[in-house]
DNA sequence: GTATGTTCCAAACGAATGTTTGACCGCAGC
DNA sequence: GCTGCGGTCAAACATTCGTTTGGAACATAC
């Protein structure tokens, strides 16, 4: 599995392909066959399909990870505010995209698909991979936000996992409504500079004592 | 596709199983031997499998769109604030789940596969069913949200709906994930209760002028 | 020039899929 | 008693799937 154009355009397709239809719905005879290579070549260069799922991953999740870290250190001191974390996220997510050469949403709607799909492999996969940079990014919006117990925080990080693989992940479809109904075209910069005030807004929400009432707009 | 006791078993078997692995994982076979009926039950019952998705969704979508229409009825009047109408929602959801006799995290789970599996004919079936309901839902939330630019209050429309199906449908994971870290069990009603409150404060964040900052906590 | 190892390819493999078939059963209506 | 009909069943149907195979093509090393 060496640098290698075959490899490459497999990843190409198959990353597409997945994206768009979901893995057991995309067949290895139609990535190949859109990456122009033999249909041999996924099991000789990758194994099998799980594995290359796994690489397709990869691909992503490593540039990703490298670059959160890298932004973590450079922008965020010790006490950080919640806004300044998610911003940072974001940033990561479309810098790093942009190094594979790839949309974002794709690895958003990549990302929904290994935790809707049953891909067990794919999430230990993911845990195995990503696990340690995950905590320490939650660890410190925890720290962020000191007045959520740890239960509501929880719920509240999937909250926020949950609006964000969503809404990017269709960010397509959903612009392609936006244009034919409000006749303004928006871009991924501008969703995620929407995504990110409503989220801090979310994630700081005061915690309703069990009973009472909510706080006035 | 008469009253039957083969299509309801057909019904239940399918049900649990596209909502545990999806709709192109899960065969025919599996599901007529978890229902104890024969293979070719389906397609004389159904027509085919793609019939079969629709039909488990109906069963689904028609008490809960004339649950919600009769709460929006009852409980809404002219001037709702958005958290009278997300409580109303949410018990809806609840309510038709208990009538038709199946957890409300498996409607929401089929409801995030209908949007991330690749099944054009399941969301023209469900815009056809729903489409009506849904508007009438959405445009009290728009009038309720009045400072929201039209652009804003769609993109906040689906982060809504992304944390909501996310994290419901993914409740039976999440809760066993907070049993083991903080040895406390939590019921579904007691996760509403956390997101009602925080999608609705998402709702509610003031929009941000363009370049400024965000408001204090 | 021969040997060696990597990559590619057409073809086939066995298994699993959705769907169709034709016989069979029980039961109503005349 | 026979006929028609809704329902069930085992068996087979044609595809499609992921994977494997054996050899051809090619470059590199000796």
């Amino acid at each position: 599995m060496v640098h290698n154009d075959t490899v490459e355009r497999i990843l190409d397709a198959a990353s597409a392909l997945f994206a768009e239809r979901g893995f057991a719905e995309t067949s290895l005879r139609t990535i190949t066959s859109t990456a122009g290579v033999n249909l041999a070549a996924v099991n000789y260069h990758f194994g099998s399909k799980k594995t290359l799922i796994q690489a397709v991953f990869a691909r992503y999740l490593q540039p990703f990870c490298e670059t959160l870290e890298a932004n973590l250190d450079a922008r965020i001191g010790a006490r950080a505010g919640a806004d300044e974390l998610l911003q940072c996220l974001f940033d990561s997510m479309l810098e790093s995209a942009e190094r594979v050469g790839e949309p974002p949403q794709r690895f958003m709607r990549l990302l929904g698909l290994a935790y809707t799909q049953s891909q067990e492999h794919l999430r230990r996969f993911i845990v195995a991979e990503f696990g340690a940079h995950y905590s320490r990014f939650t660890g410190l919006l925890k720290a962020a936000l000191p007045q959520l117990d740890p239960v509501a925080f929880y719920w509240r990080l999937y909250f926020m996992l949950g609006a964000t693989v969503f809404t990017l992940s269709s960010f397509d479809s959903i612009r392609a409504i936006l244009n034919s109904e409000f006749e303004r075209d928006s871009s991924l910069e501008q969703a995620v500079d929407l995504l990110v005030p409503a989220i801090s807004g979310m994630l700081r929400v005061e915690q309703r004592p069990p009973g009472s009432g909510v706080p006035a707009p």
